[in-house]
RNA sequence: GCGCUUGUAGCUCAACUGGAUAGAGCACCAGCCUUCUAAGCUGGGGGUCGCAGGUUCGAGUCCUGCCAAGCGUACCA
């Protein structure tokens, strides 16, 4: 248990005997059973903790709150660690924590080192964090960043705080996007073998399309070559053409799974599909960000659970036919509208699978489910919770959280971004110029759900206006004065320091002494409201407060006692650098 | 039209989920900065929390109605 908790602890407690002495006396209802809600104060003058228990208790005791408040005070046994425990504004009652107590947390830190922060609060759950889960059509662009910065240290949160944490990737290697992106690696392939064609609007662009075509080549040679007006013998006009892309696409689709047979289709699909895979994997893992599990779609397809699932959907009477198409009624369960699960032309449409694919996910016995989503996909909650309700499952079990796009600035110039002709910055792009920690920051920094302006040029500038270099110089501060000790002849006497840490007076100290205190709390809050930017926002006034403590004092002073009781107090701001920037995936250089 | 999200200082964002005088960083202003543990330091001004009602001891936070922006509103994924 921490030393937060503890104090924490101790103080409910305190008011918990109050409240029941009252009880006693007749002043509150016995059958009263309030939460105690004891919380940090904003000003210092405020004390250290206060609790509106009397604030919230008045009305059914028909009393005002300041009258309850000083017999609430007058009931609380003494305590050790509260020195002072006052009554204040409309009926607020403020604790002042006693000194000795509060140095406890250099120690409490030391002791615990890369262990200082954990909890225990989410006893074993089991939580499934499905993130990213881009489309395989391509490489992950800067708004897939986000997604995946954000999931990777909201699953580090929760391995943190307790909880039984399985990352998953959810590849989409079926479906139509899938067929579009085979049919252009061909159409690129038949370009490479010396066809000349004109290229559909609706297929993907990209250069790296080329690439995956001249692999193929190199694999299959001619192979697969088919003369261009046997290939483009009779379809419908493209939209340059005054038709509709779609229709063109598929029509292509069609014509490449008819020349090339299903097994040759199927190779040039799994050439795609297998190079991009691996380069995404190979960009999350570079990024810092790996998973238990790559959940493939098509398996979904394969072994029957698209057709397991949408048969508990049909014996519970959710299902209809209607044009031809099967239906799901999601509007009688919170949706706008019903939804198509299979399409006139058989073919099982993406929901559908994804109504398996979260059927899977129940299954296998996950208490929560977290699905992290781009905020354009929000529409499809909605159809989702409809399904696991359908589906006879509890709705609340699933937590979808939306990530914004962020957007890019080189200083005061927006980069412009067009996934139209392929022309996106990539998350690749991203890493080379601004760097692995960086880049996991700055997409963290804000909440998830706000829009974020990324400034390029802010997150590679070596300044204090840099939030990264900030947080991560406090750190390099620190090792830096650990390496000046032996040319300065000292040695860092631990037990000296911790035996003397009442000579840490200075209110810079105490500041220093309540942040680091805070730290398991932000740990808790930001891992149960699946909010790392409130830890981030942490670390930078963790930052604040030990730069402005560098400035103002000495810290390798003549007094040996005063010398290492300042020592162990910077160790200890290290030690909640270190933790708390592990947790976000972001490195703490020992120089800089 | 309907739905979701957002609206807080000139700018980018916080605010312990209903608490006390709404806070940071840029930018701005004023001092300091021959020495120090390189990436300056210290202080200051700046607010109708989109608007209007409501709920209660108490609202940036909750409810209602407007206004504005983004996204969504497929038998695409």
């Amino acid at each position: 248990m921490t030393i937060r908790n503890l104090m924490k602890k101790t103080l409910e407690t305190l008011i918990s005997k109050a409240l029941t002495t009252l009880q006693a006396n007749g002043i509150l209802d016995n059958t009263l059973n309030p939460t105690i809600h004891v919380e940090r104060t904003r000003d210092s003058s405020h004390g250290d903790f206060a609790t509106n228990i009397a604030l919230v208790l008045a009305k059914s005791a028909k009393t005002n709150p300041r009258q309850l408040a000083q017999q609430l005070i007058e009931a609380m046994p003494a305590n050790d660690i509260v020195s002072k425990i006052e009554l204040a504004g409309a009926g607020f009652i403020n604790f002042f924590i006693d000194a000795n107590a509060q140095y406890q947390i250099i120690s409490t830190i030391h002791q615990q080192g890369n262990q200082f922060g954990l909890s225990q609060i989410g006893s074993g759950k089991k939580v499934q964090v499905e993130f990213v889960s881009a489309n395989p059509t391509g490489p992950l662009h800067v708004g897939h960043g986000r997604g995946a910065a954000y999931g990777s240290a909201v699953a580090n949160l929760l391995v943190a705080t307790g909880f039984d944490v399985h990352k998953e990737y959810y590849v989409n290697d079926a479906g139509r996007q899938m067929d579009i992106l085979a049919t252009s690696v061909w159409l690129r392939y038949l370009e490479a073998c010396g066809e000349t064609l004109v290229f559909p609007c609706n297929a993907y662009r990209g250069a790296y399309v080329r690439d995956l075509a001249q692999n193929l080549v190199s694999n299959q040679g001619k192979n697969f070559v088919h003369l261009h007006d046997i290939v483009f013998a009779n379809l419908p006009l493209d939209e340059t053409d005054g038709g509709d892309k779609e229709i063109y696409i598929d029509s292509l689709i069609a014509r490449a799974k008819q020349l090339l047979g299903a097994e040759g289709y199927r190779t040039v699909f799994d050439v795609g599909l297998t190079a991009i895979l691996e380069d995404i994997k190979e960009d999350l893992a570079e990024f810092g960000v790996t998973y238990h599990q790559w959940f493939s779609e098509r398996s979904l397809m394969d072994d029957g659970s698209i057709e397991n699932a949408l048969a508990v959907l049909r014996e519970n009477n959710h299902l209809y036919e209607k044009d031809g198409a099967i239906w799901f009624k999601s509007s009688e369960l919170g949706d706008e509208k019903d939804r198509v699960v299979i399409r006139d032309n058989g073919h099982y449409t993406y929901f559908a699978s994804d109504i398996a694919y979260h059927w899977n996910k129940l299954e296998r016995g996950f208490d929560v489910l977290i699905d992290i989503w781009g905020a354009d996909h929000h529409g499809y909650i909605a159809r989702v919770k409809a399904a696991l309700t359908a589906l006879g499952a509890d709705e609340n079990k699933l937590h979808v959280l939306l990530v914004q796009f962020a957007t890019l600035w080189r200083g005061e110039e927006k980069v412009q971004m067009s996934t139209r002709s392929g022309d996106f910055v990539t998350l690749r792009e991203l890493r080379s110029e601004v760097g692995r920690d960086a880049a996991r920051f700055f997409y963290v920094m804000r909440r998830s759900e706000q829009h974020m302006d990324f400034d390029l040029e802010l997150a590679t500038s070596k300044s204090n206006e840099n939030p990264v270099f900030y947080v991560q110089y406090a750190h390099a501060r620190v090792c830096s004065v650990f390496r000046q000790l032996p040319e300065k002849g000292y040695i860092h006497n631990v037990e000296l320091g911790m035996a003397n840490l009442p000579e840490l007076s200075a209110e810079h100290e105490s500041v220093l002494l309540t942040t680091l205190a805070r730290y398991p709390e932000v740990i808790e809050r930001a891992a149960t409201q699946y909010e790392p930017h409130l830890l981030i926002n942490y670390l930078r006034e963790l930052a604040t407060d030990f730069h402005t403590y560098y400035n103002a004092h000495q810290f390798l002073v003549e007094s040996a006692t005063l010398r290492n009781a300042r020592l162990n107090l910077i160790s200890s701001v290290q030690q909640v650098l270190v933790n708390g920037l592990i947790l976000l995936g972001i490195s703490a250089p020992e120089a800089m």
